[in-house]
DNA sequence: AGCTAAAATGTTTTT
DNA sequence: CATTTTAGCT
């Protein structure tokens, strides 16, 4: 196999195939292809069957593009390695094996809402309020505990005499006997359950530690201890496991994610190979050092600092505005500006945001401004309301354990069943130890009023029927079904707003995702808890589409792995970025998770990173003033290039009177005339000779013909012309 | 039970 | 400011 596309280092990586194995990657050394020429090696050089290598990966996104890259390399077998998230991995295994730990395999997800809603039901039941024990802090810790691979036992060893704490480890045992009542697992349970799977039985076990001979793991760096564990068990038989990580790019310690499990790898593995990757092939030195001027400060890390052959680069630009508006406006200005003069495509640029919340004010300026766009994040297509109704349906027609979808389903249409007959009927249901399918059939023994209870029965039968036909027809014809037949579609019907407009277009889009769904899919029980859980464990960023020519909008978290050519950072101010929270925080260690974060927001850039921040920002209705960015500080003054037309003012003099004056244009003094005829020089597009002249002052265009590309309309004040 | 209107509350980051 | 939660009414 050819590796002399490779620099020595990850050639050293590549061909290092026996053994543990770190590669300490730098942002943008190249670390995709290392590994994919790797596993690529393993296939065509040492005859390694693909079905011995595991591969996980972030985003299921990424999975799939090093797939694609390897079957580019060498061919069919690569279709056949495992490669995918940890969750989807756990769940592909938990699928198979999870009787042995007391589940069926019709098990469901529940996300956070589903998570909330049941906690919320608990905390009523056992007569604690809401105040005192926020569902959200609840659900946080018992997260932890889960990442910490604490069942409810082991989390009592916390309590320290702990009021809260105790109540929340009880609140723990009941959620988690809850969950399994109800079929059901958190993202979670994914990780803690396959690693109690394994523990429990050393048959199962063994089976895949024979299978995996060769493990990857990507992103180390943000591995949780259930995520290091279930690693650490798999690969105990062949200790082909190799990993890749960046400390500096560590940005999910809140969610767990323990560094010491890169830092810890030799200790692990005493006869480790480690191998640093710092050559950068990404971005400009200016990037790296404006990068590296803000890693610095730093102290919980191993001074490393990447290098690059591309001298140089244009400066970071900063801009400084009045308000919001005018920031995404500023945005909008630099896009159009470079998109017209055809320097760059929409695709080019990635707005990265600290918090999901600032999306709104960029999306509506680039609506405004005709800027094609895509956001990653926020809210999610699986979570709006209609769509998580038919969900709900789906789900307790998948799993008729699944109380809480069951309890959305019958009440979304209203059918005039109340909480309190909702309450009466599960009581029935536990007492008598009988499914709550029976209970519901049963509403007039669970002395459920006359009313309350024919609907009930009626419900009941019908998700009965549902159930049977789950098995035999494809899920959109079992969508469709399901709408009409709920009354579901009746009620939106008679809807007659614009909300509901937009909900059956939504719920169009879903069905034509169940259709694609049903062509590689055959109607069966398994099928349907298949899909829904790849629904479960979908998020846009498994959509970012390339190919349309779009400016991305996303959070710093999202763009993890990413590169784009020019990168704009948002809301470089004190308490948005770093956010307030870690400010208040007074925890060095969360301030440094900021800085790390601002590092790799820096280096996803290619050639140019601009950065801004506004004076006054609109928060829960007032207004607030902040402070620039500690960050913006910490970046050299040579290295930044200030665009800000009031330069000058303090961040602080600027409250009223100050009327919004138009941006000037950076390059106004610097537009020539031209006239039909004249020669023309183009950045990007070489010689030409302009054959139109249309408008005047700032709207001046020139109809310009180049001998490739054709003719081109560029707008005489932004366009990067000269003179020939 | 279920609607409407008033009141309260809140934002990191995500598999 | 938005969105969600609750109280009060029918």
């Amino acid at each position: 196999m050819d590796l002399s596309n490779l620099n020595k280092e990850q050639r050293e990586a590549v061909i290092t195939t026996k053994g543990p194995l770190l590669i300490l990657a730098g942002a943008g050394s190249g670390k995709t292809k290392t590994l994919t020429s790797r596993i690529a090696y393993l296939l065509e050089e040492e005859k390694v069957s693909p079905y011995e290598i595991l591969a996980i990966t972030f985003t299921n996104k990424a999975a799939g593009e090093m797939k694609e890259r390897i079957i580019d390399l060498v061919g069919f077998a690569g279709e056949k390695i495992w490669a995918g998230t940890f969750h989807s991995m756990c769940l592909r295994i938990l699928r198979m094996e999870i009787e042995e730990i007391g589940y069926k395999p019709n098990f469901v997800i529940y996300d956070e809402t589903d998570q909330q809603s049941l906690l919320k039901q608990i905390l009523k039941e056992q007569n604690l309020d809401e105040k005192s024990f926020p569902p959200r802090l609840v659900a946080n810790t018992i997260s932890n505990f889960k990442n910490e691979l604490l069942d409810p036992k082991g989390a009592k060893r916390y309590i320290n005499g702990d009021f809260i704490m105790e109540k929340n480890v009880e609140l723990y045992e009941i959620y988690q006997e809850k969950l399994k009542q109800n079929n059901a697992v958190d993202f979670d349970d994914i990780i803690m359950l396959t690693v109690q799977l394994f523990k429990a039985n050393s048959e199962i076990l063994s089976k895949y530690q024979n299978r995996f001979r060769y493990i990857f793991v990507d992103e180390y760096q943000d591995t949780n201890h259930a995520q290091y564990t279930l690693i650490k068990l798999l690969a105990a038989k062949h200790r082909n496991i190799c990993v890749v990580g960046d400390d500096d790019q560590s940005i999910y310690r809140w969610r767990g994610a323990d560094i010491q499990n890169i830092l810890n790898f030799e200790k692990d593995y005493p006869d480790a190979k480690i191998v640093k990757l710092e050559q950068n092939y990404r971005s400009t030195q200016a990037i790296l050092d404006a990068a590296y001027s803000v890693i610095k400060f730093n102290s919980e890390r191993k001074d490393k600092r990447l290098w690059t052959d591309k001298k140089g680069g244009e400066l970071i630009d900063y801009f400084t505005a009045l308000d919001e508006e005018e920031e995404a406006f500023f945005v909008s200005r630099e896009i159009k500006k470079r998109v017209v003069s055809g320097e760059n495509t929409f695709a080019d640029f990635a707005v990265l945001c600290r918090t999901t919340a600032q999306f709104r004010v960029i999306e509506e300026n680039f609506i405004k401004n005709g800027i094609k766009y895509q956001i990653f994040g926020g809210m999610k297509f699986y979570s709006r309301k209609e769509i998580k109704d038919v969900l709900a349906y789906l789900k307790a027609i998948a799993n008729p354990d699944d109380r809480i979808s069951l309890a959305r389903a019958i009440s979304t249409p209203k059918r005039g069943i109340g909480e309190a007959s909702w309450n009466k009927v599960n009581q029935y249901a536990d007492e008598n130890n009988i499914p709550i399918t029976l209970a519901l059939l049963d509403a007039a023994a669970a002395s459920v009023g006359a009313k309350a209870g024919k609907a009930m029965v009626e419900f009941a039968e019908k998700m009965v029927e549902f159930q049977a036909l789950s098995a035999e027809i494809p899920l959109h014809l079992l969508l469709e079904t399901v709408l009409e037949q709920s009354g579901y579609m009746q009620m939106l019907n008679e809807e007659k707003d614009v909300e509901a407009m937009s909900k059956k277009e939504n719920l169009e889009e879903f069905f034509s995702i169940v259709t694609a769904f049903d062509r590689d899919h055959e109607p069966s029980a398994e099928n349907l808890s298949h899909f829904l859980a790849e629904v479960a464990l979908y998020t846009d960023l498994d959509n970012l589409n390339d190919k349309e020519n779009t400016v991305t909008i996303m959070t710093m978290h999202g763009a993890k792995g990413l590169e784009f050519p020019i990168v704009f950072i948002v809301g470089m101010e004190e308490n948005i970025f770093p956010h307030a929270r870690s400010i208040a925080s007074m925890a060095e260690s969360e301030m440094e998770e900021e800085r790390r974060l601002c590092y790799v927001a820096l280096t996803r850039a290619k050639e140019k990173v601009i950065l801004s921040r506004s004076l006054a920002h609109m928060l829960y209705g007032r207004t607030n003033r902040n402070m620039p960015s500690r960050f913006l500080g910490e970046i050299p003054a040579n290295l930044l290039n200030d665009l800000s037309y009031r330069k000058k003012q303090n961040s602080f003099s600027t409250s009223n009177g100050l009327s919004h004056k138009p941006i000037q244009p950076q390059n106004m003094d610097k537009a020539e005339k031209f006239n039909i005829g004249d020669k023309v020089a183009h950045n990007k597009w070489g010689i030409g000779v302009v054959v139109g002249i249309k408008g005047a002052g700032d709207d001046l265009e020139y109809k310009v013909a180049f001998p490739e590309q054709g003719i081109k309309t560029l707008i005489a004040k932004y366009a990067p012309i000269k003179r020939a």
